[in-house]
DNA sequence: GGAACAAACTTGACGCTTCAAGTATAACAT
DNA sequence: ATGTTATACTTGAAGCGTCAAGTTTGTTCC
């Protein structure tokens, strides 16, 4: 085998801290703001962006990064809350449909400007316009060779 | 509030999705090859790397960007498996050195190599030689801006 | 049209992470 | 020297994620 090359390393170190740190500061206002975490955020604003904020679990999941047995778990809390119910799809019964509540629409409303501002702190704000964006498109090319794309509203994709 | 703008959309979407999903992947590899999870490896490679293979607790939980509290449990877990043991320091008695035995030097060369080959197959190989370097950069400029600075061998930091 | 297969989702158990609290040692103040 | 505060770490419980199985509903293929 091979390990990286010294300027490889220079630039795998801070990423994998980035990966390490970032989720856990994001999580940690959420947490401390409104209670959720950053995956519980992920869903509901998934959801509010939905037309009639439902989506099939399956839908939800890819949009969440996640598999079906955690956003299952994942739904079932937030059903507990109140912020999202379950309804089975009239054409297939395989079919589930997640749906936002008015209390979980009101909860993203409550919840998504303090997120945005941590945001922006720890990542937008302390890059140029043009880092972000090659952060951007890194990102997509990384996934785009799992074969993953990513949906971008508003990109006439 | 303000949201972000769309062109922040098409850049925050895909690194957020990244930020979802590589994790993920990496620790697939090390689970099904190795039995372990990422951060056992950061923690098992980062006590690999340090001069006798030891670190105080609190150091080895800076290099895995991790609380103490996580750190001690999972030390708990390899000590159980024969990887790493406990050490009190004699000059402080606060201190704990973790050490890495010799069987746990022997399963961070039997994990290495796959390892790598995740990781360069996942992000190093997808990626031009400047577009990795302007990852790790950005990482390292975030990182920055929360007060972290990220040690990287061989150069001369 | 009935049996085999597949797809969508759920469930339960186990392991890991987090949080709050606790212990033990050292440094500081008076 | 003694009480106070700070540092380094541990512990237990509660919550979350993952994995392997299970359930229910459709599809396919003779």
């Amino acid at each position: 085998m091979e390990w990286l090359t010294d300027e490889q390393q220079a630039a795998w170190r801070p990423f994998i801290a980035l990966l390490g740190r970032l989720p856990a500061a994001l999580d940690a206002q959420l947490q401390r703001d409104a209670g959720i975490t950053n995956f519980d955020y992920l869903v509901l604003s998934g959801l509010s962006e939905a037309p009639s904020r439902t989506l099939r679990m399956s839908e939800l999941a890819a949009i969440a990064n996640s598999s079906l047995s955690r956003l299952s778990h994942v739904v079932t809390r937030l059903e507990a809350k109140g912020w999202v119910r379950r309804e089975p799809c009239p054409g297939d019964g395989r079919f589930i449909n997640a749906v936002l509540t008015d209390e979980g629409w009101q909860k993203v409303l409550a919840t998504a400007p303090g997120h945005v501002s941590a945001v922006r702190e720890l990542l937008v704000d302390v890059l140029t316009k043009e880092e972000f964006e090659q952060l951007g498109a890194i990102s997509a090319r990384v996934l785009a060779a799992q074969g993953i794309k990513v949906a971008i509203p508003n990109a006439g994709g």
